[in-house]
DNA sequence: GTGTTTGCAAAGTGTTTGCAATTTA
DNA sequence: TAAATTGCAAACACTTTGCAAACAC
């Protein structure tokens, strides 16, 4: 597996989709680009400014998650209707869906194959594909 | 495409998973199981119930179509945070997902092959594989 | 009769929004 | 200082639940 952003570089992340770089999405930049990939829900998030003594309302997370995934920084990922999925990785690729612990585990591309697709229907183009394996615990 | 149940046979639907036939779940089972292959939300169920000069109540239906996901007569399928659809074909199939319309369209598993799956994460077992095809509209 | 099912209204949950105050450039 | 951003609280949409009345067997 490659990570395409070996290091943390958030100030980079804002300005390069033109947004200002204000306190409350620096901490969330610095959170989300950390140089791993990560998924997060909003509230995830929320609890990780909190922990880290920060504070950013949930409001504008929310806000931020959604511009965010606007401008490509994230992709939304819907595999569960309570709550919805933020991905670092916004490069095509896959999921492990883990029903016991409602945690999402990146599927790289490479390592599914999938032969051709059927046409979409009559006037619609394809944007993306998504794959979900879900998953549960083994008892 | 073959269809599994060539016409409508609500009655047995209910019988074969021990439900007691009612008049509310045999007015949902009629229009769902009537012999195609459906994709319903609750609301646009609740629509057709009172299109036909019927009536079950909107909390009749969230509890029905859980209890028939439950059995194993319907599939929930998630592919929008706004809204869970039903699928009335519980065999191994995907979907086109049309953002335009909000509408589901089967792909047969056979119109799609996917290679080997890698391993899933230690302690759980894969229960299922959803492929969504997202589309949009052409201009 | 007895346990099941229904429907209403209320509550719940995750999310979005209006708007005044604050911050950025 | 003009435009963008934030945070609160209220609103929202979809869904679930408590409970009394109705129903199935």
């Amino acid at each position: 597996m490659i990570l395409e952003r070996p290091y943390s570089r958030p100030l980079e992340q804002l300005s390069s989709v033109g947004l200002r770089p204000t306190s409350q999405r620096m901490i969330l930049a610095k959170l989300l680009f950390d140089g791993t990939r990560r998924h997060v829900t909003a509230e995830m998030l929320h609890y990780e400014v909190l922990k880290s003594q920060k504070k950013v309302s949930l409001a504008t997370i929310y806000n931020t998650l959604h511009i965010f995934t606007k401008l490509g920084l994230l992709r939304e990922i819907i595999v569960d209707s309570d709550c919805s999925y933020f991905d670092t990785n916004t490069t095509n690729h896959h999921h492990f869906y883990r029903e016991d612990t409602r945690e999402l585990i990146d599927i790289d591309e490479s390592d599914i194959q999938i032969g051709l697709l059927p046409k979409p229907p009559e006037g619609s183009q394809i944007t993306r594909v998504d794959m979900v394996v879900r998953t549960k615990k083994i008892y």
